[in-house]
DNA sequence: TCAAACAGAGAACACTGTTCGCGTCAACGA
DNA sequence: TCGTTGACGCGAACAGTGTTCTCTGTTTGA
């Protein structure tokens, strides 16, 4: 609370974030269910009992990775994207594998970030700033094809998007600024193969079924990418 | 391993099922991460060890509730279609809300089988024939139209269906016989939005996001219904 | 009938998250 | 400059957990 820039407060800080890096390092080694606030402290030469000074408990730990995933995962995607230079398919399938690639390299943190939600969690509200980042990051050829009128969206897509309208109506207000609903509920159906995808490749279930999970992978990319009209 | 019919495995078998029945009534409660060998043995009035007779360890009682999961979500995928008398988009589709109230009657379930994985389970064969039961019968409909000649795959799936032959061989093999490659590859590609559309509501990333799940999820199996070639 | 297999009890071990009270030491106000 | 206050880390303790081991009955099969 003493947000101040005292000595006290900037230690205090580091500490801070020496605790998340090394819950970070295990999380990455040995999952989120295996995550020990007692290994944790061992690691930074710590009694149990003073981590909870930093945080009030495990799950605040694991509150704090995840929100740390989702930036780490926004900025990803944001780094993936090869710029308007691009024809707008190639930048969304450069968006797509970068998501992939992010999450294959991380398998625990996509898992905790998409996969079963720990018991006690409850997102906060900065989790759909990272959200919009991404999406941003996402749909920024989109945006860019619509803003030029060459975006093609699927005929069933321009169909029923205005069935969904209601549905998705925040979704197009706070994430997805500017697009036609039709485009938003497009792209809200691309989220949900893309998350998808990636979640069942992360979590194994291709072993012994798809022989070459990044062909597919980019069979899905190519997929999306027309699925929002791009393409 | 003595199969027999004596009263001894006869009574064994009951209390190994009856162990799985408390097991997964504890599942469904409080989820997989608090799933407790001891709390179930004092269901049961045992002792703790007296569990390891019936399963090695509590990774074998997951493992077991897992297959327990897949035969559960296959039969309600079955019951789910149907039949022959609807058409093939009203059955895919029907297929799906199976498979999605499924998962929102038994989020934990759900979430023990798409989300993130136990870290010691390896999954048995046995898994295979639920996959392949489930996907039996999702295409189910699939098979008809394309047998009756009715079977319209967009035209991005009939194009580059063959790029992924060699990487889901197999899937068509074992899992999807009789249907050609680029059914089979247009199939998984639904197959990962419907896994991920399900996810997503489930695991919750849809709160103050998307108002009506239901709308949006009726979206997702027309789409997915279009991608595999059905009206 | 008798040895062998099995079932369950109970104790123990090494862990876990969490709470509480205790000194200690730095920072801040009078 | 001197107290006072607050934070900090420690250590012990509690209630759980999964798992292993030993021990005693009981059932089974030859």
């Amino acid at each position: 609370m003493t947000s101040g820039g005292g000595a006290r407060s900037r230690v205090r800080a580091a500490l801070t974030a020496e605790i998340l890096d090394v819950a970070r390092e295990h999380l990455a080694r040995d999952g989120a269910a295996a995550l020990s606030l007692r290994a944790v402290a061992r690691d930074l030469h710590l009694v149990p009992s003073a981590l909870y000074r930093y945080y009030p408990g495990r799950d605040a730990l694991l509150s704090a990775l995840i929100l740390d995933g989702y930036a780490s995962l926004a900025q990803a995607s944001e780094a993936a994207d090869p710029g308007p230079a691009k024809s707008g398919t190639v930048r969304w399938v450069a968006v797509c594998d970068g998501i992939r690639a992010w999450a294959l390299s991380r398998p625990h943190e996509w898992s905790l970030l998409f996969g079963s939600p720990v018991p006690g969690y409850q997102a906060p509200e900065e989790t759909v700033l990272f959200y919009a980042r991404i999406a941003t990051a996402l749909t920024a050829p989109v945006r860019d094809a619509h803003d030029a009128g060459r975006l093609a969206l699927p005929e069933l897509m321009a169909r029923t998007g205005r069935v969904v309208n209601a549905a998705t109506k925040p979704v197009a207000d706070g994430l997805l600024p500017g697009l036609p609903p039709a485009v938003a509920a497009a792209t809200l159906l691309a989220w949900e193969q893309l998350v998808g995808a990636v979640s069942l490749e992360v979590f194994g279930h291709w072993r012994n079924t798809v022989l070459d999970p990044g062909a597919l992978f980019a069979h899905t990319a190519r997929q999306t990418a027309a699925l929002v009209g791009l393409g």
